[in-house]
DNA sequence: AGTGTTGTAACATATGTGGTTACAACGGTG
DNA sequence: CACCGTTGTAACCACATATGTTACAACACT
């Protein structure tokens, strides 16, 4: 028997945007401050879900945390952190695919049997020209907004 | 009092890859051929869902229905109906926006402040670059390609 | 009338999200 | 050492969406 494990992505979540709120907080703002209720006041929600997320940043060698004293930075220049950087810490999803492919088309069919690969390529293109766009962003390009 | 209604897209969901294998299908077969139990059967699900995505393509205006006595046609030669066409007929979110935004972040802070503007227009251009893909591929290069 | 089809409604199941409480581990400070 | 604020997680909830499924009315042809 085979288990097959289907992963959803909901969407491309607000944890997206929330991380770029966290990572542009600590950015601007005096490690010490960085704690993650100060940080949950910011984009106000709740303590632990900021948590999480900065846990998906660190593992993502993105920022550091201080623990027990509290705190966090970042383990780059902002420069070189770019929104694709970010959008992959965040978007935990097997192999990184944007689009799904409907499972197991008849392969006696033109169609169905041809779909699969023809199709795919074309998604690939798709989602590597967001990310594409993602990456040509860094993390201080929106920071230098801030007024 | 305020209600507000999140619109979640999921993901871009297997709606998309069944979407255009049906318009592969009706793009190659007779009309009379295409009845959703038979796309059922090349997709290799329930005809409902079938239906359903038919019932989107339709109302969209990329194919016609016969009710009554069953199949589909194209309402738009294989060259007109691009990818991007099939993709914002069946994912119908508000808007039409693939990222989200966290809500109401703190106005008091510089970051709560900005974040909305600056990352907005970001996440707006990165959507944009997916959607010109797409919409670079015809139905009619797919279907080029069975064989 | 009978048959096969479309068009929906209603429901079940599975899964991700964002929020919340709870609590252990950590690292300073009095 | 005891205290305190913080981080790191586990566990759970409420909610939304996706896909599949059954059921049935409306439709059009034979």
């Amino acid at each position: 028997m085979v288990t097959t494990v289907v992963i959803h992505l909901k969407q491309i979540s607000t944890r997206f945007s929330m991380a770029v709120h966290i990572l542009s907080l600590v950015a601007v703002s005096p490690t010490a401050e960085c704690t993650g209720d100060y940080i949950a006041g910011s984009v106000n929600t709740n303590p632990v879900v900021i948590r999480r997320i900065m846990g998906m940043l660190k593992k993502a060698g993105l920022i550091e945390v201080r623990p027990g004293v509290g705190g966090a930075s970042l383990r780059r220049s902002p420069e070189q952190i770019t929104l694709l950087d970010i959008y992959r810490a965040v978007n935990v999803i097997e192999g990184d695919q944007l689009f799904r492919m409907h499972e197991e088309p008849n392969e006696r069919c033109l169609v169905g049997r041809n779909i699969e690969t023809v199709l795919q390529s074309e998604m690939n293109e798709a989602q590597a020209a967001m990310e594409q766009r993602l990456a040509q962003t860094a993390l201080s390009e929106l920071t230098d907004k801030f007024q």
